[in-house]
DNA sequence: TATGAATGAGCCTTCATTCAT
DNA sequence: CATGAATGAAGGCTCATTCAT
């Protein structure tokens, strides 16, 4: 035989293990989600998400019960590689330049929102359903042991409640990459958040110069 | 006949100036999206509002050419009443404290996020038009006119871009209500944006201390 | 002008009044359901039913809140025409032959559910929801004015429970309807069941021969 | 490697004699159909028997060529143990006291739709294909053989057409078990279905007092 | 033979927007 | 100007049935 089925027509009726459909189904959502469909417009997401994987729409609620908590896996599934470096960091034993791993962590997300606009509205400024998670928690307290450490090390002073400078510091990321996103100027925005994050990491109080 | 159906009816139609049905219409919007129906269901927006207005559906469109851009003006409307106090201080000549009225603002956003969680998330959290022009540029402008008065007044040091400073405090706030709306603590996030904030607006260089 | 738009095509966009649409809903919806569509397959009703009134899907739904609403609406409109000859019979003062009236009663609704099988299937053999009242309970009334009325003639004796007589008699007419659907032979399910009619409302007490 | 997934799996598919596997299926359809899920919501009933079953839903399709072909399996099985003690009174030469017999199955079938409505109605009440065998037909036999047993015995008189009257009979009992489950009341209806079916099965013409 | 992942037509609405009156 | 009935594309999801393994 000539035509290998395989390879001929739609490939139908694809019989997967489910974890290499799923991983199929997550990966096409990300694919979908960053292929900015030029425009705002509603998209009807489950049917592009199936028809990028060359699944049937069935199969996506096989396997998950809703388009949204598809997102909430792939949120989270994308935090984790965001939050890499700094779990890295953290992990080994080597000293580091936290405030530069901070202002680069700025850097990444700017980038990635820039690249992939709609991708980082769906999976940032989505309304979750009021009982969901904060998908932050994570990158907060990631970023709260930063903090930690930076002041371990004698980098950072004066920071009294790491896991509140934390939270504020992952939502000034974010407003930066809005920033960026609807005026340019990322050097201006990226600039401005590595001097704020700066004075608030290194604050020295006034008198403490005297004090000492 | 005398008395025909026409007239029956007659008293509903009620021919108002244009302007005060405009203000009717924008009044019941947001009392509308202020009275939180608890929960994210969907609401048939364009119809609440009418219906709270006293005016049809067909009004609704002379007067505004898409439920989205009648948020855009609701939006503005809101964003003007919260820059008041700014304005206000930024208009007399009395001596002010800046900083407490920044710290005064975002508890303003904090509160009025707590009181109407859909409106605040219907306002801030809704994906504009791409082409719209940012909303909070008004406010980013404000916010850089007290920055540059407090400089001025002394009370501020080494603010070198206002405006990109006055864009992160803007987010910084808005950071500040989407987590008390999430996780509550109020006076802890609160009190940490305020120090955050004076850590950035009081920067004092480290020698500045010898050179005093 | 030639053409009159109205005649011309689609007539699009009529605007009724809302009685008028409504009576014109309910009209197609008796239609369709007459319209044996051959076979017992599903049919989307509220699709038919709009294509067939000429109108838009949503339409429907300004009028009734779901396919079983309208439903409801369609079966009490057909069991008063059912029970219009009843009414008729108990409103004016002539003698009738009351076990004649059941008869033809019995009769006419085997005609019908002859002459449209999925219409009378659906208006009686549709599970209702759980709390939504018994269809019947009109019928059963009036069933028992009727059995009351031939009692106060003389016609029948020994009915004790009027209503239980007559609920179990509308109950036999629709065996009646149901057997001859499916099974032809209409002058004999009838005959039987004026046969067993006649037994029930002329009982006469083995004793009361004797008595006499 | 010695052991591979395959044997790991292997347990679970379990090589069952046809017709073993086919009374699990449809043990399990009944314990399914049984197990009032409270309320009229849509059930996925294949998937919901044949998780009960053990088994998997192709499996399902082996033995069934669709889920209204398992109704009626189902369906005539539990009429054969509805019309059991009718077959057993038939089968002995002893004396019966029919009518009682024939109340009780009246009984027998309003005890069953009440404890199980779901169950009942979708045996009952659910719309056959139109080329599927009259499922009652088998009752209305067995029926009709009670009746002509009992003018034997002498006990019923006046009876000429034994599988009419069987038919509308059957009937009636189904009409008292819907309404007892809509209304209530159980021994009021099953009272006066008694005392119809006395009417009906111990007529005695008017002149038969004379006869005697 | 048994499995259960895959299918996809189809159902029941909803609601921003239009337009005949 | 005002009205509100009419629209219809979409959206989210189901589930009996099929079929690759």
């Amino acid at each position: 035989m000539v035509f290998d089925s395989k390879n001929a027509v739609a490939e139908r009726r694809m019989r997967l293990p489910a974890d290499t459909r799923r991983e199929q189904l997550i990966a096409a959502a990300i694919r979908v989600l960053r292929s900015d469909v030029h425009g705002d417009k509603q998209i009807n997401w489950v049917a592009a998400v199936v028809s990028e994987a060359g699944a049937a729409k069935g199969t996506f609620y096989r396997y998950f019960p809703s388009w949204e908590s598809m997102l909430g896996v792939v949120r989270s599934r994308l935090l984790d590689d965001f939050h890499a470096p700094l779990r890295a960091a953290l992990a080994d034993d080597n000293p580091h330049d936290w405030l530069k791993l901070i202002v680069e962590q700025c850097e990444r997300l700017v980038d990635d929102a820039f690249a992939y606009p709609v991708h980082h509205r769906m999976l940032f400024h989505y309304p979750l359903p009021g009982d969901s998670m904060d998908p932050e928690e994570m990158g907060t307290s990631i970023l709260s042991r930063v903090l930690r450490a930076g002041t371990d090390a004698g980098e950072f002073h004066g920071i009294t409640d790491c896991e509140a400078t934390a939270t504020l510091l992952l939502g000034g990321m974010h407003t930066v990459a809005d920033t960026v996103l609807s005026r340019g100027e990322r050097s201006r925005w990226v600039g401005e958040f590595a001097r704020q994050v700066e004075s608030i990491v290194r604050e020295t109080p006034v008198n403490s110069a005297v004090a000492r």
